[in-house]
DNA sequence: GTAGGGTTAG
């Protein structure tokens, strides 16, 4: 940690925590690449295809007879009167979800409460132009924007990852004469950290707090803790707990659950179970939520035994798992090929009185996308709509992507007009599809149209596709401007973008001179660091050699982002620059 | 009565 945050060394209040950093691993994510922990590979596509030209291949069993809900009574159990057909399931169901403002509305009672309850679930809908909207009106008009509607706008902002704007809108509400709050700070802590993982900004923003006389509370270490843990920084975050005890900040089931996650993440359960037993020590027992990490982490293991035992152990252990227990499962088992007993489960989900929701149907969905049954697909698709299911912007997505993958651009451009036919405003990533399509059906310029004229904010993901494709065209003009625009724009780039550059500029022959200049381009995230370095050894094994430009622009970088103080990395980097000679 | 921290889908 180098940040500004002056934090004298605290001794460990609590010895079961010491003990148990002991063997915990080292603060930095391991230096090799980990071995994927995921699933076994997707079906072939020439195998979808397959069975799309055949409709007797289809596997109606797929959809095993399933009860119709009844109307959701969460206090009692689902009743199942018959069995039916998927498509009178569907009928039935009541998706729990609420419904989002029309694009444009404003408030009818011009109150900052009002506004700011129509900027929340704007944001909650992540349509972030809207939120910017509602303020400007409330800006131009007599009422003066307070506290909670810029921490929600900042908010939105923060969620959308458009940092830059965070920051703007930011000193925009101090300039404004609103005095930021410790919520206000939070929203920042959790951009640097869980976000962008900047932790030195993350605590100068801490230090801002404590100037400003504002004390940081359970939440802002949190919120660090989080984003320490989801980089696999988990003693750091530890270091955190030990603070939180010291300034009389008792850590919560929220905290520890950061921590499990973070073991999780690192496909570490036995520390994930310990230090789950340590919370239930220190009378802070694990929740669903704390649960439902840890059964994430087993369903990607394939453990499904074990989850089984979770489950069945849940009422002894005095919680109760919820939908998103049930979800995670589900969609654990559709990721290991298990649909069949995946679309089990919907039944175990009713007579537990759960009702499915919007993410259970787009788990399915994606399941029977991933084996290419997309008659059935098609079939609720074309009836969602009389059926009131409402499959949602993520449904179409995961729907046009995988058509995109077999290359049935005709059918993505269909379903795109559907649905905005049906009112579902298209997001980033049904645009990123869109393009994606559009570059591999050969038409990089109507791509590049749509990314300049298309009305649409980019991520990093519509970069890195642009990027790739301007790359194998050799369009090096059009790499530039768009590594210009994606810095200007706030846009991070991740190890994607990295690898495409990389491998960019590898193919141009530019290497050492371009990485260099690249490296310079872009702040790193210690994360990415990590990344980069391993990416760069398994080059090395394949025989690349590097100089000292490269090494160079990799020192540069770690300096720049300030890195060179705390030692750790640098000293990282140093050694894995020996190994390479 | 309004804002901030831990979990699921694309």
């Amino acid at each position: 940690m180098d940040g500004g945050l002056k934090l004298a060394a605290v001794s460990d209040p609590d010895d079961a925590i010491g003990a148990l950093r002991g063997t915990l691993p080292s603060s930095l994510p391991p230096l090799r690449w980990r071995l994927p922990l995921g699933p076994p590979p997707r079906p072939s596509i020439s195998s979808s295809m397959a069975s799309l030209s055949s409709p007797e291949a289809l596997q109606p069993e797929l959809w095993p007879p399933l009860p119709i809900p009844s109307p959701i009574d969460k206090d009692s159990p689902a009743e199942f009167p018959e069995e039916t057909s998927a498509g009178d399931l569907y009928l039935n169901f009541k998706l729990a979800r609420g419904s989002d403002p029309p694009i444009g509305a404003s408030p009818s009672r011009r109150h900052p409460i009002a506004y700011n309850q129509m900027m929340k679930a704007f944001g909650h809908a992540g349509e972030v132009d809207q939120v910017l909207r509602l303020l400007r009106e409330m800006k131009d008009s007599d009422l003066t924007p307070n506290v909670f509607c810029y921490n929600t706008a900042i908010n939105s902002l923060v969620s959308a990852d458009r940092r830059v704007e965070a920051e703007e809108l930011f000193e925009e509400m101090k300039s404004s004469g609103v005095r930021p709050n410790v919520a206000s700070y939070n929203i920042l802590v959790k951009m640097y950290s869980c976000y962008s993982f900047q932790f030195d900004k993350a605590c100068s923003v801490i230090d801002d707090m404590v100037i400003n006389r504002l004390r940081p509370d359970s939440t802002t270490y949190s919120t660090l803790i989080t984003g320490l843990c989801r980089v696999g920084r988990i003693d750091e975050a530890l270091d955190f707990v030990a603070i939180m005890w010291e300034e009389n900040c008792p850590p919560s089931v929220q905290t520890f659950t950061a921590i499990v996650h973070g073991f999780c993440l690192q496909g570490n359960l036995d520390d994930a179970r310990r230090f789950m037993e340590f919370m239930d020590s220190k009378q802070c027992p694990p929740n669903v939520v704390t649960y439902n990490v840890f059964v994430e982490a087993l369903c990607k293991v394939g453990r499904f035994d074990q989850v089984e035992k979770v489950l069945e152990e849940s009422k002894l252990k005095g919680w109760k798992p919820n939908v998103v227990t049930y979800n995670t499962y589900m969609n654990g088992l559709c990721k290991w090929g298990k649909a069949r007993d995946a679309f089990g489960l919907l039944k175990v989900m009713l007579e537990n009185g759960l009702c499915p929701t919007v993410v259970t149907l787009n788990i399915l969905l994606e399941c029977l996308c991933q084996e290419s049954n997309f008659l059935e697909v098609k079939y609720l698709l074309e009836r969602s709509y009389e059926l009131k299911w409402d499959i949602g912007v993520v449904g179409y997505n995961t729907v046009m992507s995988r058509l995109s993958d077999v290359g049935r651009w005709w059918d993505v451009l269909k379903l795109f007009v559907d649905m905005v036919k049906k009112g579902i405003n298209p997001n980033t990533r049904t645009f990123n599809i869109f393009i994606h399509c559009l570059c591999k059906a050969g038409n990089l310029c109507l791509a590049k149209h749509l990314f300049y004229k298309g009305g649409f904010v980019a991520d990093v993901v519509t970069y890195n596709t642009l990027i790739h494709w301007f790359y194998l065209e050799r369009n090096e003009k059009e790499v530039q401007a768009l590594r210009l625009k994606m810095v200007a724009e706030g846009v991070s780039p991740n190890i994607i973008t990295y690898s495409i550059l990389i491998k960019g500029l590898c193919r141009g022959r530019k290497f050492s001179e371009a990485t260099n200049l690249f490296l310079g381009s872009f702040e790193m995230t210690d994360w990415e660091v990590v990344e980069l370095l391993n990416l760069l050894e398994g080059m090395g094994r394949q025989g690349f050699t590097f100089d000292a430009f490269v090494f160079n622009g990799i020192i540069r970088a770690l300096c720049r982002k300030g890195s060179c103080q705390s030692g750790d990395l640098l000293c990282l980097t140093i050694d894995k620059i020996l190994t390479f000679r």
